[in-house]
DNA sequence: TTGAATTTTGAACGGTGTTCATTATTTTGA
DNA sequence: TCAAAATAATGAACACCGTTCAAAATTCAA
């Protein structure tokens, strides 16, 4: 058996990529094998390894794929103009049910995002990075109006901290580690966290003035 | 083969959880298997299955325990007479670095407690939601020298806002999705986070001015 | 046309969770 | 005392998993 000119290379690493995505999404994160994706494509186990290293790095392109899709998606949000300390909240809360109805249409792919540890423990590669940076500067851009002559350094660690928060809270959830404590949706204690936090950067060194 | 008299049923049940535990903590969560267990107690694989239904029935008694344990430890927190409101903060973060430091000593264990998702998707036993709840109330006491006249729930609705939080942040950064972004260690962007949302609490309608 | 390069295979290895008929032992009852 | 019932433990079997790699099939270059 040999190239059977059916696809090349390049073809080839997509479908896989894409029958990869396909099992995840009808069945979750526990269908997406290398035998089923190869039985998927009508090749055998084999080649999935002549064109990803192991199944991590498939997971990890599709990963990837996954983090563009939701910086998409976020970047669509109309943010409004900020002339009032209120506006930052009412563009966060927009950020925030953009983000949760994400995860509606994505359930499976988002939690092999957040949920899967390679068994590698290498670095993740650099384009990694830069679109979780990617995504981490659409809520740079929220907060933003609220100061004056912040570095930019410090601004991104503010986001980091709202953005990790609001992470732990929806995955808790996710995971049904949070709910039964509390009554209530990820949405309404991720709204709660958003406001208490917009109102204590108000101490914050930087913090500019109410209005414009 | 037959009843070998060597074990009770609930001697054999504990040995096969404290062989698990020894498991992860040797390991890490990869190598727990019904196999290995059931080796390393000097029986069949089978065997495991007459005292656990299955391997996530187990995990679910050893998260129980890690659980247990892990409110022990932060239990041991000395907290300060709160005077001020900076006491609560310091308090805070002596949860925070007690949390921080039970992690460093039980990694794999504590992975295994947040981020094994059991197969079954039924709900956690009630045993388990009172142990969560439990964790919280230590959360519940910290804050609650804030308030006058604050209800139980709302209380706790804060206390698992800002626990949520801390956890999202503490986790990412366990997987190295957060390291590589910003320079600074979970630690520190937790603090911060504490500081902001205790500053943002200011505006509860419960708050409690300054003094005593 | 032939030899080198490339592509694809699929069996094999060592693992996994789980089941359950069978067997060995102990306990019970007459 | 002895047979029958209850119990405890087994381990082979099933259907999976990721991964490897010698071998085979095909294409390309000379």
């Amino acid at each position: 058996m040999a190239r059977r000119v059916d696809h090349s290379p390049d073809e080839l690493k997509a479908m896989i990529l894409d029958s990869a995505e396909e099992l995840v999404v009808a069945g979750g994160v526990s269908e997406l094998s290398a035998r089923k994706v190869a039985q998927k494509i009508g090749y055998a186990p084999g080649t999935i390894y002549n064109l990803y290293a192991n199944i991590d790095a498939l997971i990890l392109t599709l990963n990837g794929r996954t983090l563009e899709r939701l910086h998409d998606h976020l970047s669509k949000t109309r943010l409004d103009d900020v002339r009032e300390f209120g506006a930052v909240n009412r563009n966060l809360e927009k950020l925030l049910i953009g983000y949760l109805n994400f995860i509606d249409g994505n359930r499976s792919l988002w939690r092999l995002l957040f949920d899967h540890m390679p068994a590698n423990e290498e670095d993740l590669p650099e384009w990694y990075d830069q679109r979780v940076s990617m995504l981490l500067s659409v809520i740079d851009q929220a907060l933003r109006p609220l100061f004056s002559g912040i570095d930019s350094k410090e601004l991104r660690r503010l986001s980091v901290t709202l953005w990790a928060s609001l992470h732990g809270i929806i995955s808790l959830a996710d995971k049904k580690k949070l709910n039964v404590v509390i009554n209530q949706s990820s949405y309404e204690v991720c709204s709660l966290l958003i406001t208490t936090f917009l109102n204590g950067l108000k101490g914050h060194k930087n913090f500019r003035g109410t209005a414009k």
